[in-house]
DNA sequence: CTAGTGTATATAGTAACTATATACTCAAGC
DNA sequence: GCTTGAGTATATAGTTACTATATACACTAG
């Protein structure tokens, strides 16, 4: 076979079937993972159409997310009953990344709607609106918490969303009650809460009531959203109505969109009564 | 503030609530992707716990496949209106993403009903069955090709494959017809098919017609395949049955599962009529 | 027989970590 | 007040799976 047999492909034809680099044939010849049937004395490397096959299943459980070295150690135990049961714990994972990709998907969307609502706001207009029902997922108590216990409740809370996949992509809002803010506490909250527009059973949620809120958003860093307040509780004078039981603040603009945290945008949503 | 606020998470905690090495968070404060927001005098990072935002966003932006540069180039430059468009953008790709993720697991499923039926197979021995109807989507016409002009088929055949996405993860089969095997050309093929168990619709199939097919097995290289051919010719004599117009050939076994072309199988299906 | 393309080897570079070594710092217990 | 152990920082080297570059040789068409 001292020249080209038909039958076989060059590493670049094979390469190029394949879709990869030239170069990572020659890798994957020297680690041993995917060698031509032939090489002749010049060393010219030849590869049969049907080792294709190979490589889509080299391909295939790379991009499962598996080691090099690890399907090396695979194929150096080929046997039907391996590659079985391979393919039954790949199917497990991969079903696992499919809920993965699905979870972003939703979290993306969710932050598409919620960027694009924010678009459409004027953040210096106070307005009243009936809010829908929404169910939230709450963390526990955080009242009258030193800044040590604040900063470790919301990273149980963090863990909690990790955990149990409850993360939608919508903002850690903060629930304060009424008390708190005519004591003039506006470091204290009551719960930390994220929306979950489409709940998973078996988990404990808290429905917000649906009803009348003034809505108002305070521009600046959460120091100062006491000012904020005082504008806010004019308003509602103005108005003629009493603050309801809860208060709901969100993030609409945080570090994710903005580079100080002066330009930062809070929701504030109190909810209230006639 | 010469020890630690209890406002702030050192490298270590933030670490530990985001899931990576403490050393990646150095690596990111390094190229200046995700800073902490105080740095001491020592040295010492502090985190705020608000900053986990913008980590989730980093990680969810570098597992959507994103280049750490690219998101540092997005951080630079951050704005609602760009990370709106970046979401529009991420939208679309993890769209595509899980349909490949789809597809893949689709191809896993097959290579698993495959094997465990191929378990159960004696390869020994030859039967008569009904095979039903089956979609299957066709090379063009490879009759009488050169070995050149057979694997450059092959080829265009693998690559209609990937570009229409029609790789079921069902194995390659070829199709003689009655008279090739008559003139003892065993090296002689009609079509490549590989089979769609979920036809995609806007491609032109061949519905394999259902009837009666003597099946068998070989054991062993393909060029040894005339072997089990007369074998399978004097069982139809046996049976007293006539040879149909086509033969279908598939892989069981192959370079994917066996190290040495002596122990690939090949199931053989020869159409009948009586 | 030459030009142009393709192939092989060897080596270095890349991204995004990850591990290791060394030195400093801090919080808790005696 | 001192020690001890855990935590932190910097610097450097190593890892994986390529990717690029340089050099030399081979094959193919005109």
């Amino acid at each position: 076979m001292n020249k080209k047999n038909g039958k076989y492909l060059t590493t670049g034809e094979f390469a190029k079937l394949c879709k990869v680099n030239k170069q990572t044939l020659f890798y994957y010849d020297q680690i041993g993972l995917l060698s031509p049937v032939v090489k002749n004395e010049k060393g010219y490397r030849y590869y049969s159409i049907r080792q294709i096959e190979l490589f889509f299943v080299i391909d295939l459980l790379k991009e499962l997310g598996m080691s090099l070295n690890d399907i090396h150690h695979y194929t150096q135990h080929k046997s039907p009953e391996s590659f079985l049961s391979l393919m039954y714990q790949k199917k497990e994972e991969i079903v696992k990344k499919r809920q993965e990709i699905e979870m972003k998907e939703k979290m993306i969307e969710a932050k598409i709607a919620l960027m694009e609502e924010a678009s459409h706001l004027d953040f210096h207009q106070v307005t009243l609106e009936q809010l829908p029902e929404v169910t939230l997922y709450l963390s526990r108590n955080i009242e009258n918490l030193t800044d040590e216990e604040y900063v470790e409740a919301f990273s149980d809370f963090i863990n909690e969303l990790n955990v149990s996949q409850l993360d939608t992509g919508y903002p850690i809002g903060i629930i304060r009650k009424r008390q708190q803010l005519i004591k003039g506490e506006f470091t204290n909250y009551s719960y930390l809460y994220i929306e979950q527009p489409h709940p998973k059973e078996g988990y404990p949620y808290f429905k917000s009531v649906k009803g009348d809120f003034l809505i108002g958003y305070h521009i600046g860093e959460e120091k100062t959203i006491h000012k904020t307040y005082k504008r806010l509780f004019s308003e509602l004078d103005r108005f003629n109505l009493a603050l309801g039981e809860y208060v709901f603040e969100e993030y609409i603009y945080d570090t994710v969109v903005m580079n100080h945290n002066e330009q930062y945008v809070t929701k504030i949503m109190m909810q209230v009564v006639k």
